[in-house]
DNA sequence: TGACAATCGTTAGGAAACTAATAGTTAGGT
DNA sequence: ACCTAACTATTAGTTTCCTAACGATTGTCA
């Protein structure tokens, strides 16, 4: 399972990419590098978690709905709200849900006081998967992490942010449908 | 869009964090800190790429394919060198060069000396595309990586390879059945 | 009060990757 | 020479997300 996305399975070397520069003055060869190993490296981390969720028995989906509602306890969300903190649609919801309480591991249940809401909590049997699991996932990232010193990943973690940030910004432009001209 | 996997859309703060740790002893904040900012970074790139190329009329995936292709030149790889170099398989690929031969931007072509072999090259019109917009993407990405200075993009590159080789660790563990016990 | 808009969850259908199985072709070993 | 093994590309079916449209419910405001 290499990646989800037909991307440069390897990423050129430095001066490759030096030497392409060459040929297309529009191309920065030290942005390009360092984009192609964030793609890379995103590409293949969201694979390696589905893969290693798989193995415990679950899936990236619906494991990260299990996880909020363990956070949340007794609150009992609604679908729309779960949908809003994932980040995801309330079709897809929809899907997570059926499949979470097929296996027995949610529950659905009315909310007397709003009729269109749906409230979704954690069955006794969802607490006991996620009592088992959760430990074995944080342990598992820990690992991934290890090669990384305290201050290495903070310096990382800056320096994505700055990437996050000009993200923003570039999709902001890329849904204004060019307002200046 | 803001993402095609269902993440937590919002990375906790990191005095967040060291609170959970307080309730699992199995969690590393630091670690937890990083690996979410990692897995959303991916997201959010993977996605925001996808929207940016949908503008210019084209696919993630085609897309790279073209560029494979434009840079092979008159070398013709097969179905099976493509698959291999981009990293998917091989009904992947032939998924994507229908699409591209249906719009004119590829050309199947037998290779005489195998016949198992399809060979593939850009047509005229697949050229043409291809000058037009990769300088555009070039452009594009260059942008995003602004705002990082010359020594950052390096060190985030240097961080981004040793978690890959993590993640190339993990991932052999994982596929090996437990010899040990 | 009653029309209108907004919100909820669900359904239906599409996109892009995957696996597994297929038919056709080539290479190796006896 | 021939049988088997390996390899090619394709097809078919699954997964998981998406968008768009729907009926049901609630809130707003003339």
């Amino acid at each position: 399972m290499p990646g989800q996305v037909p991307f440069l399975k390897d990423v050129p070397r430095y001066d490759v990419l030096r030497a392409e520069a060459q040929l297309y003055p529009e191309l920065d060869p030290s942005a390009c590098y360092a984009f192609l190993h964030l793609l890379k490296t995103g590409d293949q981390l969201l694979s390696l978690d589905a893969e290693f969720l798989g193995h415990l028995g679950t899936r990236q989906g619906r494991f990260n709905l299990l996880l909020i509602l363990g956070h949340c306890a007794q609150k009992l969300p609604a679908a729309a709200d779960l949908a809003e903190c994932t980040g995801v649609t309330r079709a897809t919801i929809t899907g997570l849900l059926d499949g979470l309480e097929k296996d027995g591991l949610v529950e659905r249940r009315d909310d007397p006081s709003d009729r269109r809401l749906v409230r979704v909590g954690l069955t006794p049997r969802g607490e006991a998967f996620l009592d088992r699991v959760r430990p074995v996932y944080f342990r598992w990232f820990a690992r991934l992490l290890e090669p990384l010193a305290e201050p290495e990943r903070q310096l990382l973690v800056e320096l994505l942010q700055k990437v996050q940030q000009q993200m923003g910004v570039l999709a902001e432009e890329l849904r204004q449908p060019a307002v200046l001209n």
